[in-house]
DNA sequence: ACCTGAACACCGTTCAAGT
DNA sequence: ACCTGAACACCGTTCAAGT
């Protein structure tokens, strides 16, 4: 299930011969590289032309505009990072809470951080365009997997697994997003992945007592 | 104690007389009212300065590029949003934990929402400029009030403070920022603001107990 | 001391012409 | 089916001229 282009914001069209595939990815690439050696200030359509050596006019056959371009490289990105969520939180199913957050809060921080300078692009990047849809079913996704593992754990049974499933994910979502605008270094990174964990955890366990007084 | 402004991205002059003041804030409100009406991609120097009343350049007087307006815009919101936290803070020295905390989550959850459209606007703005060095001052300061705060608490003696305060902020922020870019409903957000307070809390708690595994 | 607005370089986007 | 690049409208920024 990829994530859909709502119409303004699509690929022009479909490339339908395999050198046209090929034209796509270059400019992709060329994109990122322009993004992360020079910023988003001189990310300007000719020189991503340019950079992947192809002329203005080709870029705008697969493009209806720079927004689409941005908007299509973001949508790439996400769809990779919503798959190994989905694929994490399927596999741990049953498992002890404490496994299940430490599984997804890794599978996250990890899907972000192995290649950090392409996240930080993507980041700065994805102001430029209107990302609401593009977050929202990114959001989603993950959303309805953590939702679906959560409710599968042995030791716990929450009153409200929506609200608390939300709050689980925002703060990772935002814990990440925090790590990378303030430009922080993996030392910190790393200790606050491991108190990130430790944090989602102790309030888990807190929503389970509030569900169920009764237990140990 | 003021946000400083990088040299390169400092306002071209202060104002000397009370029209040029003025002006200034004129600048700055038009600089809203378009970013709020129009969009980041509208957001023209030409029509900022119409909406204003004044020539584009009137506004490239006191401010040397476009970049800088939005900085300085910036800055002067982050400078409201840390002083309100530092006061809280202050009043709460002392405090028990929880008082602290819900204090601290609120202040920060207040600032940004009660005008929430300014702030959503920001945020949009805030990646178009290099926003690292204003978004770091705001950081050590909010940092800086809430370790004083925590340290000050009699039911907690935390083992490592710097890590425990720096998780509980990145939370909080990352919350917050994500209940903004997410576009969610008020109704979820106040779920969120009162999961986020149990979330901290929970944390906090969890984190004296490995201190002081003696306690209650 | 402050303001104006025509002028210039550059960017996003198009389209007639090419393979 | 795909590619090219000159051309056009618009944006950021400047500066000579005004009060």
């Amino acid at each position: 299930m990829d994530l859909d282009h709502p119409t303004h914001l699509a690929p022009r069209k479909q490339p339908r011969q395999a050198r046209a595939t090929t034209t796509v990815d270059i400019i992709f690439e060329a994109t990122l590289q322009v993004l992360m050696a020079e910023g988003l200030q001189r990310l300007t359509t000719t020189r991503v032309a340019q950079r992947a050596g192809v002329s203005v006019g080709t870029l705008y056959q697969y493009f209806p505009h720079k927004q689409a371009l941005l908007y299509a490289l973001n949508a790439r990105y996400l769809d990779i990072v919503a798959e190994r969520v989905e694929t994490v939180c399927e596999s741990h199913h049953g498992a002890p809470l404490a496994r299940m957050v430490e599984a997804l809060v890794t599978a996250y921080w990890t899907a972000k951080t192995e290649r950090s300078d392409v996240t930080r692009a993507l980041y700065r990047a994805s102001v430029e365009l209107d990302n609401e849809s593009l977050i929202e079913a990114f959001g989603r996704r993950v959303d309805a997997a953590s939702a679906a593992m959560l409710a599968t754990t042995p030791d716990a049974d929450f009153a409200d697994l929506r609200v608390v499933n939300a709050m689980f994910l925002t703060a990772i979502f935002g814990t990440v997003r925090t790590v990378f605008e303030r430009n922080m270094p993996t030392s910190v990174g790393s200790d606050l992945h491991r108190e990130l964990i430790a944090m989602c955890l102790s309030y888990l366990d807190a929503a389970r007592a509030r569900a169920n007084p009764s237990d140990a």
